[in-house]
DNA sequence: TTGCATGTTCCGGA
DNA sequence: GTCCGGAACATGCA
């Protein structure tokens, strides 16, 4: 699931149930995911620590515990999950944290993400590698700056976490979809009325995503659609398209969203 | 059995 | 240096 709606599901979630209560062990039980320590050495780093208020950039998820942060990437498939009643573990519960109160469990499938400790001192940045702009904080004129220095295409653009952060395929194909611009069509070529389109689509389809944790699946979305077999267009109910752009399958109108 | 999947990274080539 | 396509990574599902 996870891109920026979905992280900031979890940013909430994590909030709800482990910051503020101190940490007591970590239980490791897939060590490939614990990314750039060992699971002694996050251990010994989060034991006896209190988890603060977590934040979020991009598709990270960054939970500050005395010094050292922990950094959480969910690749495709990863996730959260909260237990405080002991029930099982689930066989893709790959790191455990033991607070206060229960245990906050990752799960990631696919194994792609993992978890990362950032010691006190140093950057965040350092994990990460270098983030453009978080896509929810992104405002119209930044957008345009930003678009205008790049010569590839508009979809390529908006999934290049060093240009702007947060943004996966779903979510780049939605906002493409409202606001009528083809996935190819080069991103420095945009229009003024084109950018504000994109601006404004953006931030509707990122807040609408963000109330629900997720990208919803919904009628009147393109989400809705480009799962199904014989997907319509729900704007004007020509067929859709998909195709590979940006190394990613993307789906679009042909008739809403011209080559050029 | 084959292809595909909401992510990132690395490599070769234009 | 920039950008793109393709492959790799790992696992499950249609």
């Amino acid at each position: 699931m996870p891109e920026l709606p979905d992280v900031e599901g979890f940013r909430r979630y994590f909030a709800r149930h482990a910051a503020g209560r101190q940490v007591r062990g970590v239980r490791v039980r897939d060590a490939a995911l614990v990314r750039n320590t060992s699971a002694q050495g996050l251990g010994r780093a989060l034991a006896g620590q209190r988890f603060e208020q977590p934040s979020r950039t991009g598709k990270w998820l960054i939970a500050p515990a005395g010094g050292p942060r922990v950094l959480m990437h969910f690749g495709m498939t990863g996730l959260l999950s909260w237990s405080s009643g002991g029930d099982d573990e689930h066989r893709h519960d790959r790191v455990i944290f033991e607070v206060e109160g229960g245990e906050l469990r990752y799960r990631n499938m696919r194994r792609f993400g993992g978890v990362w400790l950032a010691p006190a001192g140093t950057s965040v940045e350092k994990v990460t590698g270098p983030l453009g702009p978080d896509a929810m904080s992104l405002d119209r004129e930044r957008l345009g700056e930003l678009l205008a220095g790049r010569r590839g295409g508009i979809k390529a653009a908006l999934m290049d976490q060093r240009l702007i952060a947060g943004i996966g395929n779903l979510l780049s194909d939605e906002v493409l979809w409202r606001a009528r611009i083809h996935p190819s069509r080069p991103a420095h070529a945009l229009s003024p009325r084109r950018i504000e389109a994109l601006d404004r689509e953006l931030h509707d389809v990122i807040a609408a995503s963000n109330r629900r944790g997720r990208i919803p699946p919904q009628e009147g979305w393109l989400t809705g659609a480009r799962d199904r077999r014989d997907g319509r267009c729900p704007r004007c109910g020509g067929p859709l398209r998909r195709g590979t752009v940006a190394g990613r399958t993307a789906c679009w109108c042909p008739r809403c969203q011209r080559e050029r």
